[in-house]
DNA sequence: CTCCTCTTGTGAATAATTTCACAATCTCAA
DNA sequence: TTGAGATTGTGAAATTATTCACAAGAGGAG
């Protein structure tokens, strides 16, 4: 009697998912202009990387293409959507309602890839209320009932260094187990939860240092 | 005659530099709590790398630390602001005065990076004038003087991803050679302009794909 | 149906990055 | 001054990521 296998077992470099936003925009760039069909040469043109590095990072994810013709834009659009968890909504609550926390609730990027910012939260209650017809910033202890309530699956930490570990465990005991880190620090969570970081600086000081190099000051 | 030496020759891989801002965070703590000498143990374990990644990264700059000791952190601290050219101030513009650019423009921790927001442009001439004391939106036309005037450095394009080839080429024009681009596109710019891709989505698409498949949905 | 052209998919080769493991050498104590 | 204990710095090994190069189809023309 065969199980269920697996999805997939295969592993992939950390890179090849964090170009797949790129493909993303292309392919519904493509979508609207209705070309029906692209080439990994096109395509890979167009993003920035190299054809076989386009080939090969689709290639973990199946044969999606077509010999001979390329990729049909449609098909490989829900691919991508499917492998980047896009085919639902993602809802997401942002703890912090400073200006970090605010700026990222109205973002307008969010909706396109399918992802949602349904709450704010913050200990401060000269915070607490609606924001817009949309938008609600909750007391933090409202954490666990809304995030059951609105269906949020990403907790964003837009807090301060020191508190960020705090609230952390709060996340975590509420039930969120993905968290979108931006407070400069490492968390210390259980293993079953899943912790991405942001660090907004290392793109400028990363200029700052080729600046540095390059021109010499 | 002996020509100058060039600065540094090695090579190192390119996350080395990412790695740095995590290393001076860690190593501004430990003199706030004035700890004068660490261990590549104790810092890395901090930052979350291993101990000899941390080594191997500092060693890519020199021998910076005491065998036998471990690292003076002011000194330290003082090697890696000359790396990341933080050594002096660095002065911004940000191109495109809409939400994602007032939200950098009043970010808070620029600041501890030598980082400086002088000014901000914009084509609508409604968002024109004072934004606060430090701060003033310009018409886009005045981009050459005032990068001039202000000793701006950094170009943050913060514009429509219809609006940022255009735009990049303003800037380039206006004299500037570092491009920190938030819009989703890839820029064609002359050789020797550095361009610094921001994408604000990549972290929590991965949030989102690592939720698809460990949590199946 | 066959041939020719085109472009994918993918093992193998190459390149880049990280980790290992230990010699070098510094500090401190006696 | 010497020896014990600690921790860096770094070639070499291991691992990970990218690129190459070509066989495997797909599609279209005749």
């Amino acid at each position: 009697m065969p199980e269920r296998t697996p999805e997939e077992l295969v592993t992939f470099p950390k890179a090849t998912i964090s170009r797949f936003p790129l493909y993303f925009r292309a392919l519904t760039e493509y979508n609207h202009q209705n070309i029906g069909l692209v080439s990994s040469e096109e395509m890979a043109q167009k993003v920035g990387v190299t054809p076989s590095q386009l080939r090969k990072d689709l290639s973990y994810f199946g044969s999606l293409g077509i010999r001979g013709a390329g990729y049909d834009v449609a098909y490989l659009l829900a691919k991508i959507k499917e492998i980047l968890g896009m085919d639902r909504q993602r809802r997401l609550g942002i703890i912090g309602a400073g200006r970090m926390g605010m700026a990222l609730a109205g973002y307008s990027g969010f909706k396109q890839h399918g992802l949602e910012v349904l709450a704010l939260f913050d200990i401060d209650r000269a915070k607490w209320g609606p924001v817009n017809e949309q938008l609600t910033v909750f007391p933090l202890s409202e954490l666990a009932a809304q995030r059951e309530k609105l269906g949020l699956e990403i907790a964003v930490l837009t807090v301060p260094k020191a508190e960020a570990q705090k609230v952390a465990e709060l996340a975590v005991e509420a039930g969120f187990r993905a968290l979108w880190n931006f407070a400069p620090v490492r968390l210390e969570v259980p293993p079953e939860v899943i912790v991405q970081y942001e660090d907004i600086v290392v793109g400028v000081l990363t200029l700052s240092h080729h600046l540095a190099r390059k021109f010499g000051t």
